[in-house]
Order: structure tokens, then sequence, then C-alpha cells
DNA sequence: CGCGCAGATACAAACGTTTACGAATCCTGC
DNA sequence: GCAGGATTCGTAAACGTTTGTATCTGCGCG
């Protein structure tokens, strides 16, 4: 016979319906080696022919858990109307596959730098921990970052491991990878190497690739001509004005390192509006190794963050502090990938 | 005096340094009318001192909500390690704040078609309803869409609207968009116009498309050849293969319209291997324009779907539907962009 | 035969809200 | 001075779990 359907069960019905209590339903729903396994599996089936799921709230109000991380992306354009940047948001998908691997739910929200973030989702038992991702303005976050760390919320950050900061940071080598790009730019005979991009200590992972960058040239011999060196938030337009800026100051230059693909896409297109060709007359390096780089015209040479490693560590990092386990930051390589638009395909 | 800090205050402990009684705090949190405005001022108060936030879990329990939509995304391709469409991935920025200025969080989950959806977010009490987004197979989809109705779920697709499954939808008018994109390149004097992409049953979007093309053609006086006709599902590969297909097949042509910018990208960059130049050789038309779009050499010509409209549509109807207000589906006009690619520019 | 013990299950107390209901207070007008 | 309505607040009962503790079997063993 058809057993009574519930309009939405709960799992006192699945215990009436087994003729057991409804402890013993949720211990056998858990897995629990308490009950026996025959009762156990009676109750599985019933639960599922009843189409029977635990309430998430009921549970979460009884343990103090939520089972969710929060992801925090920050745009850093500020604008209602902004677009989160690609980089970013290629790496939601892969957090979102860890978490689900680890059990856990991921919420999103997007936050202005000058909003109040919500600092609350931990203490209203909306999400176990937070993961924060974006290039971020460090100055403005400072404070609260503080918050959080009052708060005793847990959170991952992605970025450069700065000592202000309370939280745990799962980041790339950016020094590392402007050294990289650089020293490619010199291995292939470029001279005058332009660097376009933000340096200030608002934004410590773009200095740190400077800081690489310049560290290349000297090692070569070279000093880094200020001329060459023209200032550009993480958007195409920006890069596309930081060059266009460059072209029209009549500095001579041969090859541009951009801080950011974004602004390396904006580059290329007001160098090609310049009339100069990439790579032929300048090769352009870009940073992050976004999808969108790979498809451009040229493709674009960069310097790659693995970000399905970075969206892996952050979720793996998380969860540990969520229970409790110790947690270290974490520096990842970034690995030079070489396309067209430097021009040192020999082949 | 400094108030006690609570560790992890809860309404009680507000309610006792208030002198209030545990209830009112709850009401004039909410900003009940039914408490006097002085004694909800000095709770408000109160409980922003201590770092007071309503647990979600308990107020869920009790008022059956949750304030929270799922977003369902789907990768066409099924690999663990699949990209989403970006095209979809940029609705996600819009979906969100349209969200979270109705007050819902949005939490977001990544299926494979393969997978056993996640028809639990409403019946587990973790979402109020549902959005999905993705190019689908739709033969698959049914079942599942059925079992959401069945379990009277609420949600919304993006999509066509088709009679056999029972939910409301957002979408486009993608027959019109396959129009206007085949007009555009005849009356730019393209005689003979390829089609890229995938036109089974499975995908009654890109069927769509394609039906507006032919239709365009016919209105011309001109016959669709199917020689100029290559399947091709929704990856950049996939776009090349079949442009390079079509360029070895031998088949004239002086025209792509391919079925989405993911598609048309791959095949530009075929048809420059092939050593044909785009758009003096052959125009090509993309449909979607997502975000690369205008980025890529040469920039797409492509039909563009409103996503900021398209998001906030369905925001709004998911809501709608939350809140038991009539909702009916909608159909959004396309727009043709005019780029390079398809080499219009007069100027 | 009784005792203890282990395995399985039941009982009941939380968890922190929201809200129906009732009680207290105050005002207003007669 | 008092009926009666408005305003403001407190009491208490849910909501559906999880889990510590008690209970109830049956069984082996002294």
């Amino acid at each position: 016979m058809c057993p009574l359907k519930v309009a939405n069960p709960t799992s006192r019905d699945i215990a009436d319906l087994a003729g057991v209590s409804q402890a013993t339903v949720s211990r056998a729903l858990r897995n629990s080696p308490l009950v026996r396994k025959e009762t156990r599996e009676r109750i599985h089936e019933i639960a599922k022919e009843l189409n029977y799921f635990v309430n998430r709230n009921a549970a979460g109000l009884r343990t103090h858990q939520s089972n969710t991380i929060a992801l925090l992306l920050f745009d850093e354009t500020g604008g209602a109307d902004a677009q989160i940047n690609p980089f970013f948001l290629s790496m939601l998908g892969y957090i979102s596959r860890a978490a689900a691997r680890r059990g856990y739910d991921v919420l999103i929200s997007l936050q202005q730098l000058s909003d109040d973030w919500h600092i609350e989702y931990q203490a209203s038992h909306r999400a176990d921990g937070l993961i924060l991702l974006g290039y971020g303005n460090y100055l403005s976050y400072r404070e609260k970052l503080a918050a959080l760390s009052a708060a005793n919320t847990r959170f991952m950050i992605w970025g450069p491991i700065l000592r202000e900061h309370g939280g745990h940071t799962v980041g790339c080598d950016n020094e590392n990878g402007g050294f990289q790009a650089a020293r490619h730019l010199l291995s292939i005979g470029r001279e005058r190497i332009a660097f376009l991009g933000q340096t200030s200590p608002r934004s410590p992972e773009f200095s740190a690739r400077y800081a690489g960058f310049v560290d290349a040239l000297q090692s070569a011999g070279k000093t880094p001509d200020p001329a060459l060196k023209v200032d550009a938030d993480n958007l195409e337009e920006l890069g596309y004005q930081a060059a266009r800026q460059l072209v029209e100051s009549g500095a001579e230059f041969d090859a541009v390192f951009a801080v950011t693909d974004v602004i390396a896409i904006g580059a290329m297109r007001a160098l090609e509006d310049a009339g100069l060709r990439v790579p032929r007359d300048v090769s352009v390096v870009g940073f992050d190794d976004m999808p969108l780089a790979a498809h451009v015209t040229p493709a674009l040479t960069t310097v790659r963050q693995d970000i399905r490693l970075a969206a892996e560590g952050l979720v793996e990092s998380i969860v540990g502090l969520i229970e409790e386990e110790p947690v270290e930051s974490t520096l990842m390589a970034p690995k030079l990938v070489v396309r067209q638009s430097c021009g040192a395909h020999a082949q």
C-alpha cells in the first residue's frame, strides 16, 4: 500500500511510519552506529519514499553550524554596475566544487569596499567561515579585517601574507611572478620594458610584482626608467588609457609588462590603435592567466596563477579553521605561460 | 560602565540588559510597531553594542524561511574541470546584487547534468527558491524539472518558454536574434553565410536561433545551404574545430553566424589559422555579447542579451513566486551590437 | 537465580527565535 | 469614577532537530 504522503514530512513522521522514536530516526539518518543496521536501512528507505530531507534550520540551530561558507567578492571599481574581475569569477567554480566535496555550501556576496561588510555572516550562523576574494585596497581593508578578528570570525584571504591583518591567506608569489615576466622579456632581447599598473601600498600584490620586475632588470644590469612606469587600476579601459598615455609621452619602449591581464588586454588594444603591432613592435606580458588570456589575438603571454589549486587551498584552509585544525598561510608558485603576445615563439 | 560582554549573545541577553522580555527584543529588532519607539531604539543600541545578530537558523526554523535563493549553474561540458560559461558567470553579479536588494542571500551550486540535482534545497529549507542557469540539454532536464514541480519547489529557469516543463522562465527571443544576425550579414552584402552550432531538439534555444537565421535567408529569397551548417557544442575548442572543418570541406562562404560567442571566438581563431582574414574575407557574428566579446581582436559583432535585465527579471520573479504573487514568463528582446568582426564599420 | 553487561531504543531537554494571546497600563469622554 | 478602547508589554507555545541519559531487552556467568 502506498504510505501516506505527508506534505512536509518531519523526522517524527518518519518515526511514526517506521515504528520507532524520532530520536532513532535522527540517529539513523546520520548513520550512527547506535542503531541497528536493519532499522537504519528501513528508515532510510522510508525517508526516501516520503522525500524527506532534514531541516537545515533545525539541525543548524541545534548544532550551531550551517555547513556553509560565505564567499565575499570585492569589485575594485565601486560602481553599482561593476563587473567582477573575471579572474576571480573563474575561481568561483573551483571553490564551489571543492566546498561541495567537503560538504559545504557556498554563499556569495558582492561587496563594495565602501560597504559595511557582512561581518555578521558568522555571528548570525549563516556561514561557518568566510573567504575573501579580490584585489583589495588593503588600506581600507585593515580596520574591517580587525573587526572580523575581533568578532572571532574564521576567514581566509586570497592575497599576500601581511603582518597587519590577523587572517590566514593563500596567495601567489607575486614578486617571483614579476621577476619571471621581466626576465623572459629580457631573454628574448627586449631592452626597454614598460610597466603598467598601480603600485601604491594599498595594493601590495601589485607592488610585489613590480618589485620582482625591478629585481630582474637590476640583475641584468639595467635600471628601471621612471618614464616607462604608468599607473593604472585594474580595468580594461584604464589599461587602454595607460598604454595610450605611454605612447603619447614619446617614451621609447619595446615591451610592456602589465600587472594584470585585464590591463594587458586594454593596453594591447591601445597599441594596435596607435599603429604598433604586437608582438612585432612591442612584446606584451600580463599576469593572472584568466580564461580570456588564451583567446585574445594575439594570445597573451602571462604569468599564471593556478586558480584551481588556489581555490582548493582556500577551501581546505577555511574548513580546517572551522574544524579547529592548525592552518598555515601558503604561497603558491606562479608560472610563466608563453603565448604569442611576447613574440618568443620560435616555431 | 561597560556593559558586560557576552560571547555569543542571544536575544535573551539583550532582553536582560534592556530590562524587557525577550519577546519584546524580537519585536523591536524587527521594527514592530507594537513596541514603543524609545524602547525600540534602546534595544537596537544594546544589540549593536553587544554585536548581536539574530540567529538565522532559529529564525528560519520558526518562520519556515531562509531568505536565500539557490543558484544552480550547469556546465554543458560535464568534465570535473569544466569552466562555467562566462556568459552565465557574468550574470551572477547582477543576480547577487538584485537578490541583496530584495533581502535575499544567494547560494551557488554547480550542477552536472548527470548529477542528482539538489532538489532538496527547498525541502531542507536551505533556500526558498531556485534559479536554474545554463544552456541546458533539455531532454535530460525534463524529468528533473518534473521532479521539482512535483516537490512543489519554486524555481525560475533561464531559457526558452517550453510547454513541457511546468516552470516559469525568463528568456531571450532567440529566433528574433538569429534573424537580426542574418539580416545584418545580408545587408552588408554577404551572400553565403555559414551557421555554426548545435541545433538538436535538446538545445531549443540554439534551434530557435537557427530558425530565425533561416527565416532571414528565406525572406531574402535564399535557401540555406546544408553544406554551410556545422554542428558544434558550446566550447571554444569545438568552435575552432567546426570552422576548421568548414574550411577543409572546401565549401565557399563569406560569413559565419556562430550560435554563441564562445563558438564564434573559436571559429575566428580557426579562420585566422587557415589564412582567412576577419572581417575582410569572412564576416563573423556571434550571440550573447559576453564580456570577452568586445575585447577579442577583431572585436566581435554579436547579438546582445541584456544580462542585467535578465538577472533582475529572474530575481524579481523568483521572489514573486516565493511571496506567492502571480508571475509571468517573460521574453526579452535581443539587440545586435555591431563591432569589427563583421566588417560593417563605415567609419 | 540474580547480577551485570551490552546493544538497541525511547525520553526529554535543549538550541534561539517568532507570534498568538492575554494582561497591564494609560487615556478619553461621559 | 468608570467603561472601554488603544497602546505596550510579558507569557508561553511552537518550529524540527541533536544528543545525553534512562530504559528495556536478552544473555552469559558466577
